[in-house]
RNA sequence: CGGGGUGUGGCGCAGUCCGGUAGCGCACCUGCUUUGGGAGCAGGGAGUCGGAGGUUCAAAUCCUCUCACCCCGACCA
């Protein structure tokens, strides 16, 4: 491709409203455009990078056996109403109404119409196994969009479903998919981790996310250096520091105007794993419940959420309508409130409040003075040990690039998919999903490779292979090499973008050097003195000089 | 949804507090010079200052309402 049949319009300032590093990046280098708040562009550069990336997945799923199908964003309301995720999901979903005044959405994923397919059209284990997958756009409603082309609410995902008669069939699906998806993120050239995580509204048994450590991720991953346990936080088991809980015995302690716990712990000279933090939230299903951690200790929500079911926080009044005393002095001895609490408040005695103004009470021992019921609420971090080997633990950002999940039955016994088995009887079909952002691979691959000048793509994500840089374009000799070079890399078959701009050097550089093509061919009238041509890494920014005839040979083509 | 911020030629910004001719840099167009890291000189085009209403002799600037976007949080199949 010649540059000046190509739309790239670089940018020499940072766009002001960005933050993160790829969206900084792919504005600045021509790649994306915003049209509005969660919704890009994907200007000629980017879209060879995506279609770049497409092609990979559909190579490797193709690989395992799946089948490429497209499905309707449009969809009818009545097959979500049929498993419930009408309702069940809010306003994430776009909904609308067709001329009839038909209620219908724009799909946000494709479990329902997938199953809905299958139902159709599958009637017997004979059938079995399938694998259905799509490139196709995604909408959801964010609630917040953000980070350039890593939240937005039009989006494009490689989802693949599998149908399965039973569970090993499942299991195998899932390893196949496991195999096909540490390829496409390693040609993609990521770092990358598979790591449990939660199936959440996906409703599914067991669930992992494929991750890319970068600071501009959302999610944090727990993982040991020991037995290579990873984990996203929002379900990372792990073991706390020992606490330094105080020997006391079993006592009210006056602990006035002391409210928060910085100020008890000070006041009475404890270090905080030596209380109990309690938080009182309204459960749908089991109405108030008193959650537990130890002091030094943050509750994650999402656990907590396990554990008793969908909440939300307590206010003043419900606090001293349910404990009898206000926030600051709340105690999980002495009411009959369900209580949840911390498996790290297993071992010890601690300090909480009272239920009594202005005191707290030293020496709880959990079990002993209350019945709490045990869970992991606590959220993993540096320094806790692995709850499997005991090794340290550490907690790293990551950008979820991928994530399979392992459906069961939900599905299919909502809209009856359902086929015959060697002996007649009728199943469900075991279904899992499958899904793959390339938006994000793009955005990881950014940020985990740039520097002060731009992008560093690794080779198979580039738009182009090579970048030939004629210094000066009307001299004669430069522009008789570049040419040469341009029509020979093409024969072989590279990607090849020619600067044939009459523009100064110094702009050629600093374009190229921000789209990030791996490998630069500079084209001066210096080297051509000497007869040689000279390749530059854009990683390393190493040069060799090659005589134009060795080019190709020298690239590896 | 809660909190914070920003809207001024294509891009990045100043001007707003304290009302009085709409500015700067880059980009763009023309000409000449220049040509290995975002060139120089000269000339030129381009903005109803996010929108609506109000106060005033006079509003980018003050007041009211509203829209959009960004950031933090909540949320996130």
């Amino acid at each position: 491709m010649r540059y000046t049949s190509l739309f790239v319009p670089t940018l020499r300032d940072d766009p002001a409203d960005s933050e993160a590093i790829s969206h900084k990046l792919l504005m600045r280098a021509g790649y994306v455009r915003q049209l509005a708040a969660g919704l890009y562009i994907y200007l000629p550069l980017g879209w060879r990078v995506l279609e770049k990336i497409n092609r990979i997945m559909k190579e490797e799923m193709d690989a395992i056996g799946a089948q490429e199908v497209s499905m309707p964003v449009l969809q009818p309301a009545d097959v979500w109403q049929t498993t419930g995720r009408w309702d069940e999901i809010g306003p994430e979903m776009f909904r609308l109404k067709d001329r009839s005044d038909r209620d219908m959405c724009l799909g946000m994923t494709h479990e329902e119409i997938m199953t809905w397919l299958a139902a159709l059209e599958i009637r017997s284990y004979r059938d079995l196994p399938q694998v259905w997958y799509q490139i196709q756009t995604k909408l959801r409603d964010e609630a917040r969009p953000k980070s350039g082309i890593l939240r937005t609410r039009e989006f494009i995902m490689k989802d693949s479903y599998s149908f399965d008669m039973d569970t090993e069939g499942l299991q195998k699906n899932y390893d196949l998919h496991i195999k096909a998806y540490n390829k496409i993120y390693s040609r993609a050239g990521l770092k990358f981790y598979m790591v449990e995580s939660d199936p959440g509204m996906m409703g599914g048994a067991m669930a992992h996310e494929y991750m890319a450590p970068s600071p501009a991720g959302e999610d944090t991953v727990a993982i040991c250096e020991g037995c290579g346990y990873m984990a996203n936080v929002e379900l990372a088991r792990s073991v706390p520091p020992a606490a330094k809980c105080l020997e006391s015995p079993y006592e009210e302690v006056h602990t006035p105007e002391k409210r928060t716990l910085q100020e008890v712990s000070g006041f009475l000279g404890i270090d905080p794993s030596g209380f109990m933090k309690s938080l009182l939230v309204i459960t749908e299903e089991h109405g108030p419940v008193l959650a537990l951690v130890r002091g030094d200790q943050e509750l994650h929500e999402l656990k907590l959420q396990r554990a008793v079911g969908a909440f939300r926080h307590a206010n003043k009044d419900e606090i001293k309508d349910h404990l009898g005393v206000e926030a600051g002095f709340i105690g999980p001895v002495g009411h009959e409130i369900m209580t949840v609490a911390d498996e790290s408040l297993k071992e010890g005695a601690y300090i909480s409040g009272a239920n009594k103004k202005h005191y707290h009470m030293k020496g709880i021992v959990p079990g002993e003075h209350f019945t709490p019921k045990w869970h992991d609420l606590h959220e993993a971090r540096d320094g806790d040990a692995c709850s499997a080997c005991g090794a340290p633990l550490r907690t790293e950002k990551c950008i979820e690039i991928g994530n399979i999940f392992k459906l069961g039955t939900r599905y299919s016994e909502a809209l009856k998919a359902v086929f015959l088995d060697e002996e007649g009887l009728e199943k469900p079909i075991i279904m899992g999903s499958y899904g793959i952002g390339p938006a994000r691979i793009m955005a990881a691959a950014v940020e985990q490779g740039h520097d002060k000048d731009g992008i560093i793509w690794p080779a198979a994500l580039s738009p182009f292979d090579v970048q030939i840089i004629p210094l000066n374009i009307s001299d004669e000799e430069t522009a008789k090499v570049a040419e040469q070079l341009y029509k020979e890399l093409k024969d072989a078959g590279m990607d090849v973008l020619l600067d044939d701009r009459d523009l100064r050097a110094g702009v050629k550089f600093k374009d190229a050097d921000l789209l990030g093509v791996p490998k630069h061919i500079v084209i001066g009238g210096r080297g051509l003195k000497e007869g040689v041509v000279e390749i530059k890494d854009r990683a390393s920014k190493d040069v060799i000089k090659v005589a134009p005839a060795d080019v190709l040979k020298t690239l590896g083509g």
